[in-house]
DNA sequence: ATCACTGCAAAGTCTTTGCAGTTCC
DNA sequence: GGAACTGCAAAGACTTTGCAGTGAT
């Protein structure tokens, strides 16, 4: 039932993390929560405030984001706004359209993947191609109108 | 003639500046002729190094390409290095593959930009897309064979 | 009980800012 | 000459690291 997706997801990252070889902490079932449920990608500072139920500490969280980008279950995004954000992986492919005046982000639906597949067939120095990252910027409409 | 480029580049780049309402300074047309011959994403310290001619503070730097930004001859180009790289804006629309090992950088050659008309008509609450950044971040062959 | 993990504090980058002196127009 | 620009130094933001104590298995 969907009432209960909250309680699962526990379960659910403590045994993701537990099968790639990390403890289930509180620290990072939380985050991994937060993420999840955020829907858009959050900053340290973001995160760091949204997890009050949890104490943590910024190095900590840090550190976190680290293990759970190499598990594959969170990915860093660039959205030049001078720091790195984080966003849960989602099984869909997506990317970002970002106002530059202020910084509302929305969701693109994701391109097909043969977009990287071509890429990669036409490099000639290049083996594999891991991951990639499409933002758009622009002025969101209410904005344009100030 | 092709031999006459640099000078001449000096004298449009000087131009370039002054019709834009800024001074043409030593440091700005210098770190223009770098970006422009470049051909790569260059950070702020490689433009410090590479500019040994002309001597340049850093804090400049940051505030000479701000205005370069500004004015639409370079953009900021974030490769997730955990620093931002600039770049001169050419012609030809194009985009980035990176070695997440090595770093090294190779161009892909650009969008069609039928792409961000399409994701500008399918947003509702965006006014205008004024720029876009398509990275792919993979592993080189080289790196790949260690 | 053991080893991974965290908090705390310190240090390391990257970037911005204030101000006095310099340069371009 | 005057406003714009730069160097220098200091501060601010973001991120990493060392170490001792804590917590998961």
């Amino acid at each position: 039932m969907h009432r209960k997706s909250v309680q699962d997801d526990k379960g659910y990252f403590a045994n993701l993390l537990r099968q790639a070889g990390y403890k289930a902490t509180a620290g990072r079932i939380g985050l991994l929560k937060l993420l999840k449920n955020s829907g858009k990608p959050l900053s340290i500072q973001e995160l760091a405030k949204k997890l009050s139920e949890v104490k943590i500490d910024q190095a900590t969280i840090y550190r976190v984001l680290t293990v759970l980008e190499e598990i594959g279950v969170v990915r860093q995004v660039n959205l030049l706004h001078g720091h790195a954000d984080y966003e849960f992986v989602r099984e869909d492919d997506h990317h970002h359209l970002i106002c530059t005046k202020c910084r509302r982000v929305e969701d693109v639906a994701g391109c097909d993947d043969g977009v990287t597949r071509q890429v990669l067939r036409r490099s000639t120095n290049f083996a594999a191609i891991t991951q990639h990252s499409f933002e758009f910027f622009g002025i969101c409409k209410s904005c344009a109108r100030k």
